[in-house]
DNA sequence: CTGTTAGCGCGTTCAA
DNA sequence: TTGAACGCGCTAACAG
């Protein structure tokens, strides 16, 4: 029909067909010949590509991932990228990725509206991936069941899960939220607070995995914890350090469950003539690239992100391609890394 | 035939000729439901949409993007993640995308390899964007060609050209470099030097145009220019600051061509005793964020990237959505940022 | 090593 | 307001 026809040369695009007719062959042997090189001879292989490289043809991943329902494409869920935590999880995903000839894609789900990642995720599910990282163990039962019910194999990230059915990497952020408790006690200090914005589920296990610390200790003092849903940043953490400070002036230790806050905690702090750490402690999370290079370098704890990104990454591609794994938890850990602020 | 019927059950998917059959209706009904609500009636509708939550359908991108040459998607090709300069410009995309219901898709591209753009270009044409994010004016003759080839409405970001056929909405990175140059002078600075890394185009007209004011003063020397490969960030402008220190000791200024690498910078002269901006005036560029919070606040030229995001994705809009434009090309400026450093 | 046939899931066109 | 037929560009399954 001539309609249908003119839809075609609408979108304007070189397909595989235009190719096979310049070289004269079946558009098969030109999907072949990008596939599985081995399967066409030489010469042809050649001449696909060439004549490929001169009409300037791309292949539509559309119609591959709906003729083989593979898409070889997987799927990113990452809350934020401005603080660079991610980014860094994100550049171990890529690396891997490149080396497998996947493709990724990256979801930004924002940390404030709670049906955020199931919107997310319903939108970009429709780019058909072979599988999705998500970060954190705490979807709703909306995303688990829209997972489920594609099917789709899953690697959490960034935390640490007791259920037997959850593949993931990561660490407990409850452990070393009581690890930075305890050397904080073993340094001497008794009053120590708590500093927490954003509250994702993973900061929230931070100060829970602090206060339980220090309340075993008998020292938790609610008035010395600090927790406001605003996005972390430098500026946001001088401003809470001063709030503890007035309401208790005498806490001498706190810690800070994001390097950006801490950074702006110290600044402050010398800006407003408390010394770091003599009269108060300050104690990080993540190790950021900037936080060995304060003016105070920061203590902080340190968090195997780069490694995160790249182990999820290998372990979702060996479900995905049905390799056996070793291990379908991975904790890598994190380790206290002192410096001068605490 | 059989083995056709045990290929679609083999993907498992939700279809919406399962939501169809379900409601009782045609498929074609099922996606006027969602794509055009008004054309169907009410009820209809609502019951379109719950079965579809409660079957877990997820519409196919790929068979859409098929079936009507639109994918709602845009591709942004951004060099890197790992300074936050691109993730504000990502923000800015991706605030105006959400407001119009496209998705994007990034493309990080590395400095590394010449090629890269094109490759990354290559792997995500596939996905049919509808409209392309470049970073950038200097792209390589076989990018331009592919996009040409196919037709795509192309907004270029972060910079300046004088072509007539591009759509870009940017700053000038040669009357930045010019300014700071002239800002310098003016300051009564007479040994001027350059540090740059990564290379990039932006980065060398940035230093291109600090040198032709320099030289144009008879002030530029040579050996004050350090302009190194490796990519930017903090120690290795502590690094470089120091080796510039060390072969030209009477040098009193410097531009440094990004804000990691100035923050290096400055973090060094401290360690050094190397008196900041008495001894050595330092001046960055682009204002990150930790730029403001450094032990010695930096000085440096803050380019708008969100409002670049914004502006490019919406510029890009317009032209994929047919919609008049006032202008091709949007020069956002910049503005020079004096604080303690310089 | 190469070709034929059919259909992935959806949207366009035309008809009712 | 709803439906039938067709094809978007590609690949699986067979055959040759």
């Amino acid at each position: 029909m001539q309609t249908r026809k003119s839809r075609a040369s609408f979108t304007g695009r070189v397909t595989m067909a235009d190719v096979a007719k310049e070289v004269g062959v079946s558009a098969i042997t030109v999907s072949r010949a990008f596939r599985a090189p081995g399967k066409v001879s030489p010469e042809l292989h050649s001449r696909i590509v060439e004549v490929s490289r001169r009409l300037g043809y791309v292949p539509s991943r559309a119609a591959s991932a709906l003729a083989s329902a593979r898409s070889m494409t997987i799927l990113a869920l990452i809350p934020s990228l401005t603080n660079n935590v991610f980014v860094d999880v994100l550049v171990g995903i890529k690396e891997v990725l490149d080396a497998a000839d996947y493709q990724m894609l990256i979801a930004i789900t924002g940390y404030d509206q709670p049906d955020a990642e199931e919107r997310m995720l319903r939108a970009h599910l429709g780019y058909v991936p072979d599988g999705i990282l998500l970060t954190g163990v705490d979807q709703s039962e909306a995303v688990r069941t829209m997972i489920d019910g594609q099917g789709l194999p899953t690697v959490h990230m960034m935390d640490h899960s007791d259920r037997e059915d959850l593949w993931w990497v990561g660490y407990s952020n409850a452990e070393a939220g009581r690890a930075v408790a305890r050397y904080l006690l073993g340094r001497g200090r008794r009053r120590i607070g708590i500093i927490a914005s954003q509250l994702d589920p993973r900061s929230l296990r931070r100060c829970e995995g602090c206060r339980e610390v220090l309340a075993e200790a008998g020292l938790y003092d609610p008035g010395l914890d600090l927790r406001v849903p605003d996005h972390s940043s430098i500026p946001l953490g001088a401003e809470l350090v001063e709030r503890l400070l007035n309401q208790a002036p005498d806490c001498d230790a706190v810690f800070v469950c994001n390097d950006d806050l801490a950074q702006g905690a110290v600044f402050q702090c010398s800006q407003r003539g408390v010394a770091v750490p003599d009269r108060l402690a300050v104690v990080g999370f993540h190790d950021l690239n900037a936080s060995a290079w304060a003016s105070t370098p920061l203590t902080t704890v340190r968090t195997p992100r780069y490694q995160i990104g790249r182990e999820a990454t290998r372990l979702l591609l060996a479900r995905i391609e049905g390799t056996p794994t070793s291990a379908r938890r991975i904790d890598l850990g994190f380790s206290l890394v002192r410096r001068a602020s605490g």
